[in-house]
DNA sequence: GCAAGGTC
């Protein structure tokens, strides 16, 4: 007879099994799970490793056929709960089969408890034995055997909170994904998948929001008046009265200089702010200009020095951890996450999935401090660290402790090398030299800086101006990754006169927001309970994959389809694309955590509100489906390069080039609901210029039969006025046929000839090879343009191509005398 | 084929 235990991990397992074995303890494998055996008071232990979820949620397989399903029969239709690990289920069977006692020892929260309860009932198919819960949220020797000795009752509440979730989650994602999707295929070809959830779409909505105010911000004219000021009054008169007190500058000011501020013309230079700031009024703005502009003195008539000091980062957690990874490494929270996991694999840093920033009052820092001296970088620091302490740390905690697992610190030191070795991810030490410093920085002083203020008067008008000068690193030392250059002020008291070197007033316009970073998304999410912390990098990933949005380094920028999708959604169910709808859902599911109500009427109050939804968004199908199949054919027409002509001024939707069997136009993808159509040659191959743009608004240039160029909606280059701007053609001169256009330059792919520009017909040839150039001198006999060639290993030539003028045997005239 | 949540 055995105690049986389950984790919801195999490194959870092990520890435990380290803790309650006292050190003896083997590991077996039983269907693919890792178990842990050991003897406790003369008891058989296994401890085995699950790998969380056993089961998951679906619908029955008749209802898995999209086009003979109406989705809103989904929300009436129970999803049913199938096993998805066949193995591990299996292993736990085995395993309960002997035991005398089942012991659920999971993460102590919500899905821990749930992937308990798959155990449970998993051992119960075979089992009768007594079935207990060990809630532990560390791996302290004390909690774990606390935990162990005296198990309580598995808790059902809780549990079902994440079965309500779950059913809730699918419910919703599967009829409302389905039914965009399918009312779009109706309009537009498309084999993607628009996706709906209550997770991804407001993660979407938050990049939507952003977008649309930078879409619709309005800039605004604003004045600010800037002075110059100097101690001195010529900056090249080096004469000093302190030479000590100079030096001390000149080292500053170099610093500080040599990195970003190049503009200082001396150290004694700097700038101020007219107090009214960003003045809205342009009158305002020049009275005040006018009043002072001849100004050559200014007067100091304040000054406060303050020291402030910055105090180390909290320890991280996972949000932290990847927002800061965003920010400092540019690397994505989707790999960020993995490689942590890899490193936690790796025995170097700790289980990356927490949201607690705060250490347990027994942690102990100095092992892992001096682990860390391994690794060059960090030696000094610790050293001085340590020195400093003598050998009390005191941790910087945040606020936040979910009885998880401890925030993410480093567990053993390693040089780069060994990193990488172990990880090999890219980035993997760059990863793990944040966790380090990080974990270092939270331990360390705060740094201290010294912020002077000095309020400057000009006749009657007052200018601010601020200086900042770091006085402490403290954990800047080690944590470099956002540094604050100085802004050095000259040494100056209160009643000094200045120079003012320079007054203006300078017209700007007010700037949109910014572009949503990455690290802000996170950010949002976090506060609004979007999504937890495993899961945030893999909804902002689900939004890349539906073409929803994008990132670029750590910016975000939305795409057309997920603009649309909001748009769409935001006219139909606003609440869609907000967290309110991620709120409501959790406020029923807390409700059946707390005991207050019953897993089904979760699940039935969560249904009719979902039903309230879906009927928001059908009633407003042709709206919704209008927007998207646009947006979805015009990324289409977008990337078929070839035909892709251009945005229509009428819709916003992509033209393109359609040739059918009738003939050719260039028409919009929004068409029945847009006609919009422009005419095109009706003979020559059209190939659209990229580089080439109309300066009279056409569409797009393209070449005809490498002939002319015609522009989409303003017609064949060769007419409009604009040409020569545009399109200075090589010509050579009048055609000797027709006399009424100019011989053109045409060059083709593989030859090259004069050709009439009115298309009389006429062409001639010219040398097939070498380095061909119309000159800007004329031919003195007849009038044309000279050409020069010079091809490889000869002398370059200078000639008229007038056949004409060739035949009457001039061209040795022109050669010598061009 | 649909969601979100675990974890490898």
């Amino acid at each position: 007879m055995t105690v049986v235990a389950f984790a919801e991990k195999n490194k959870a397992a092990e520890e435990i099994a380290k803790i309650l074995g006292g050190g003896n303890y083997s590991r077996t494998y039983v269907d693919g799970a890792a178990a842990y055996k050991f003897k406790r008071n003369g008891e058989d232990w296994v401890v085995a490793g699950l790998s969380g979820h056993i089961m998951g949620y679906d619908y029955p397989p008749e209802y898995n056929r999209w086009n003979e399903v109406d989705p809103g029969i989904l929300l009436d239709v129970e999803p049913q709960k199938f096993v998805t690990k066949e193995n591990l289920a299996g292993a736990i069977e085995k395993l309960s089969k002997d035991a005398h006692l089942i012991i659920l020892a999971c993460d102590y929260d919500r899905e821990g408890e749930n992937i308990g309860f798959e155990a449970k009932e998993l051992a119960q198919r075979v089992s009768n034995a007594p079935i207990k819960r060990a809630r532990y949220s560390s791996f302290s020797k004390n909690e774990i055997e606390k935990a162990f000795d005296a198990p309580g009752e598995p808790d059902t509440g809780l549990a079902m909170a994440a079965e309500a979730r779950q059913i809730l989650d699918l419910k919703m994602g599967a009829a409302f994904t389905r039914y965009v999707t399918l009312s779009v295929r109706e309009k537009a070809f498309t084999k993607e998948i628009l996706s709906i959830g209550p997770c991804q779409t407001p993660t979407c909505g938050f990049v939507y929001e952003r977008e649309k105010s930078i879409r619709e911000f309005n800039p605004k004219d604003f004045w600010k008046i800037m002075a110059d000021f100097d101690t001195e009054s010529n900056p090249s008169d080096t004469e000093v009265k302190n030479p000590d007190e100079k030096k001390l500058k000149t080292v500053k000011s170099i610093k500080a200089d040599s990195k970003t501020d190049l503009k200082t013309e001396s150290e004694n230079a700097f700038s101020g702010v007219h107090r009214s700031g960003q003045i809205t009024e342009k009158e305002k703005a020049d009275e005040i200009f006018k009043k002072i502009k001849g100004e050559k003195k200014a007067v100091v008539l304040k000054k406060s020095v303050k020291e402030q000091s910055l105090t180390p980062p909290v320890p991280l957690n996972t949000t932290e951890f990847l927002k800061r990874a965003s920010s400092f490494l540019n690397i994505s929270p989707e790999k960020s996450l993995e490689i942590a996991e890899q490193l936690y694999l790796s025995g170097l840093t700790s289980y990356p999935r927490t949201e607690t920033n705060m250490y347990a009052p027994d942690f102990e820092f100095v092992p892992i401090l001096s682990d860390l001296s391994k690794n060059p970088s960090y030696a000094q620091t610790i050293r001085q660290l340590m020195a400093d302490c003598s050998g009390k740390v005191v941790p910087k905690n945040g606020t936040k402790d979910a009885k998880d697992h401890p925030p993410i610190y480093p567990i053993r030191g390693a040089v780069q090398a060994d990193v990488e070795k172990m990880v090999s991810l890219p980035g993997a030490y760059a990863v793990y030299d944040l966790i380090c410093r990080h974990f270092i920085a939270n331990l360390m002083p705060a740094a201290i800086f010294e912020k002077t203020r000095l309020e400057i008067q000009i006749r009657d008008e007052l200018f601010d101006v601020t200086g900042s000068m770091k006085k402490s690193s403290g954990w800047l030392l080690i944590y470099d990754y956002e540094t604050k250059k100085d802004k050095l002020l000259p040494q100056i008291r209160e009643g000094d006169i200045l120079f003012v070197k320079k007054i203006q007033n300078t017209a700007s316009k007010t700037a949109p927001p910014k572009k949503l970073m990455e690290s802000e998304l996170l950010t949002l999410m976090d506060k609004n309970g979007i999504g937890t912390k495993a899961t945030a990098p893999t909804h902002i990933e689900t939004n890349k994959k539906r073409g929803y949005f994008e990132t670029s380094g750590k910016t975000i920028s939305i795409l057309d389809t997920g603009y649309m999708l909001m748009e769409s959604l935001d006219f139909a169910v606003p609440i869609l694309i907000r967290p309110e709808i991620r709120a409501q859902i959790e406020d029923l599911i807390q409700q059946v955590e707390d005991g207050k109500i019953e897993l089904n009427d979760a699940v039935l109050t969560g249904t009719a509100l979902i039903k309230k939804m879906y009927g928001d968004l059908t009633a407003n199908k042709d709206r919704l489906v209008q927007k998207l199949a646009g947006s979805i054919k015009s990324e289409a027409a977008e990337n078929d390069k070839k035909n892709y002509a251009g945005v229509c001024p009428v819709c916003q939707n992509a033209l393109r080039l359609i040739t059918t069997d009738k003939g050719r136009f260039v028409g919009c993808v929004g068409y029945p609901d847009c006609a919009q159509t422009y005419p095109v040659p009706k003979t020559g191959t059209l190939t659209f210029l990229r580089s080439k743009k109309c300066p009279k608004g056409g569409i797009a240039v393209m070449d005809v039969g490498k002939k002319y160029n015609w522009a989409v909606g303003v017609g064949p280059c060769f007419n409009c006025d604009q040409k020569d701007v545009c399109d200075p053609p090589e010509t050579a001169g009048l055609c000797p046929k027709c006399k009424e256009g100019q011989m053109v330059l045409v060059r083709l792919s593989d030859s090259r000839f004069l050709s009439c520009f009115k298309r009389c017909g006429h062409t001639q040839s010219l040398p097939k090879t070498g380095r061909l150039t119309v000159l800007d001198k004329k031919c003195e006999i007849c009038g044309w343009n000279l050409f020069k060639n010079k091809e490889q290993d000869k002398e370059e030539e200078t000639f008229c191509a007038n056949r004409r003028c060739r035949a009457i045997g001039l061209k040795n005239e022109h050669q010598k005398n061009p």
